[in-house]
DNA sequence: CAGACTTAATTGTTTTTTGCAAATAACTAT
DNA sequence: ATAGTTATTTGCAAAAAACAATTAAGTCTG
């Protein structure tokens, strides 16, 4: 029978993406164990065929393992493979991309952050694996509700377009960005809720059910 | 040591493309083996760890065996997994989808030919696999070079205008069409040469370099 | 061999989208 | 009250896209 040729190994990688202080930043794991045993690295791990439904329900369990919640937005990124990438022998890694508000890991102290443009040198395939996430960050910014998972549940407009800038790395048009936002009707306002502060209060949003039930179809 | 905890099993399955007859096809295998043996199927196997050096490596040596030669488009598009999707056990299929001009497939008697809007019911997760691979298609079309590779070296404005409009699944406007192919330098004219017919001969074109090159990118 | 026919390709016009600049609105701090 | 600052809207110009019609270039028919 086919299946009693040598396997190779699976795994799950987690680029989990947040954004503080403006940055866009990835939440990295100090290894434990052999290989790269002290280096940072994408969290990661094997999947455990006796618990996991499948490999995202795997990505879930890394991820509550690292930050004690689920993240609000989780997708498939790719899968990473071959002879070379991990010294262990002939390994599959199956990565996720997950989006959390900084507002949500603020209270967690072990998460140890690291803004996208300073990574130190990452083991295994993992600056690949990064530079891969990104891309597709910034290709679905482009069309997408994206980003605003990287948002708590209330933003202003200002909060909004700057996370868009961010993860496409560009300058966008104010009026242009709202009313092309507005249009797609991937958020909504949130009636009487303003940021009050020094100067004229800002509108709050929050995602739209339209984009809520979108990104549990994956899209 | 982690690595001897039981692994699933890891395969890759093709999503593989033609156009035949203005529709937009699948090639399938009829299997040999059990399980589900006799019916038809994504062309698939077990991943060689002696012999690939990665899945996409993997994948290409299905194709190989299936038609006899590389497919001009190759690109890795979803890794399905879970304990339900196999009968054999907890299973990972890394899903490539490829597409090939019919032209060449024609001499190959063997290959069995299903266009997407009729095919019978497929065995394992393959159907759900043609659905994301439609989706990937259609969502690619709209912006890239990529349903060109479903037609020979050499095409009309009218074929490609036609392909686009398949894979999309909705009219396009010519002149836009046409505009908006040409601006972005993903086809050549090639001097001098006309498909001539009944009536005025068309121009015909082939993918440029720049096409072929992103392409090599992964782009 | 003229003209009808058919497909290819271009051109012009209207409509929609986008980009830019300025104006208006709503607050705080002085 | 008013200057200062950020939020939001408005208006207009430029660009892109959709639509409609015209011109081009051949074959086929009587």
């Amino acid at each position: 029978m086919e299946s009693s040729y040598p396997q190779p190994l699976v795994m799950v990688d987690i680029a989990l993406f947040t954004i503080r202080d403006k940055r866009l930043s990835l939440i990295l794991t100090r290894r434990k164990e052999p290989p790269f045993e002290g280096l940072l690295a994408l969290p990661g791990g094997f999947v455990h065929v006796q618990e996991d439904a499948d490999t995202e329900a795997a990505a879930r369990r890394v991820i509550r393992g690292k930050i004690g919640f689920d993240a609000p937005y989780l997708e498939q990124l790719f899968t990473f493979s071959g002879v070379a990438r991990d010294p262990r022998g002939w390994s599959v890694s199956v990565v996720y991309y997950a989006l959390v508000p900084w507002a949500l890991l603020e209270r967690n102290a072990s998460v140890e952050l690291c803004p996208v443009e300073a990574l130190p040198s990452l083991p295994f395939d993992h600056q690949q694996i990064v530079a891969k996430a990104m891309e597709r960050l910034r290709g679905k910014a482009t069309y997408s509700s994206l980003p605003a998972f990287l948002l708590p549940g209330e933003f202003t407009m200002n909060d909004l377009h700057g996370i868009y800038q961010q993860t496409i790395g560009a300058r966008l048009d104010k009026a242009s960005f709202r009313h092309k936002i507005l249009e797609q009707d991937i958020i909504e306002e949130i009636p009487r809720r303003f940021r009050t502060g020094a100067h004229r209060p800002a509108q709050l949003y929050r995602l739209s059910s339209k984009a809520l039930t979108a990104f549990e179809r994956k899209i």
